[in-house]
DNA sequence: ACACTCAGTTCCTTAAGGGAACCCCCCAAC
DNA sequence: GTTGGGGGGTTCCCTTAAGGAACTGAGTGT
């Protein structure tokens, strides 16, 4: 597959799909964040290819979403840890399993429960704007070109 | 490719995955969004193979995101056509753009600014729980396993 | 010395993405 | 009434990525 470039888009949402767009990327990070964070737990929790898990947790520590971390030299073992960087990406993670909790439920209800610490419940996520703090969704906003806008 | 089916996993990360965890499903879908709703004005806009457009479009309509939308007859003209379900998709993809806008700025600035009507401020995105209306990060949440957990 | 684990690497097969050419339908101009 | 052009795909070939299994190699543990 030649796969088309998205980094040198003038879109924040190709930049982003750049790093994680590629399907296991998500559910790696979701592992890492969830304590699954060694090569072999890895491998078989997702049941990915080895060779394909390998490529994908090298570019995601390139691309500082990840570190590998030896906590341990004899023997020499290592896990990866989440960076602010990924931390921040886990967010949208979030979204997604809210998103996959409403649409895509096989019947049986949701695999993963979220408990918000702050209030003690079961919740899950919505969209606020940053400056009044009001709900903010797709048909609450106006687009605009931004000064990073293609020519 | 035999790429591996995500659509059973019971991880409602991966069922949002497996109708857009491709790469150019989301760029599609921001395309919709903003008005770029035909056939030859999304492949002009991405720059995306045709064949490939061809199948993803058919995937979203299955999926339910997309709707064909023959507006005209003569010539017969179509256009694609959010669902409520793929609406709630583009939500994710603000959260992309505040991700990329933060960690994936070329040093142009965004390409891209969001007006929200409410307040008619620029702004991006926030998360917050559902429950109480406080922030709530993947830092501040507590995992559970949920009636729909794998056995 | 032998088995065992972790963390990859190598090799082969299959299928998905890219790209260009081609096709059909409808309309408009010459 | 045939040529030209646009919309919306389909077909073809080529390249490359994903899957999968086998192999490697360092480092214990017995």
């Amino acid at each position: 597959m030649q796969r088309t470039k998205f980094g040198d888009m003038a879109c924040s949402i190709a930049r982003t799909l750049d790093v994680i767009g590629e399907p296991w990327s998500p559910l790696i990070l979701r592992d890492v964040y969830v304590g699954i964070d060694r090569f072999e737990q890895i491998q078989a929790d997702l049941g990915i290819s080895r060779k394909v898990l390998t490529e994908r947790l090298k570019w995601l520590v390139e691309s500082g979403v990840l570190e590998r971390h030896q906590y341990e030299t004899r023997p020499p073992r290592s896990a990866y840890v989440l960076t602010a960087k990924g931390t921040e990406l886990v967010d949208l993670l979030m979204v997604m399993v809210a998103w996959g909790d409403t649409w895509a439920d096989d019947g049986t209800g949701p695999p993963v429960l979220y408990r918000h610490r702050a209030c003690g419940q079961i919740s899950h996520v919505e969209l606020h704007c940053a400056h009044c703090g009001e709900s903010m969704r797709a048909r609450d906003v106006e687009i605009l070109p931004g000064p990073g806008a293609a020519a």
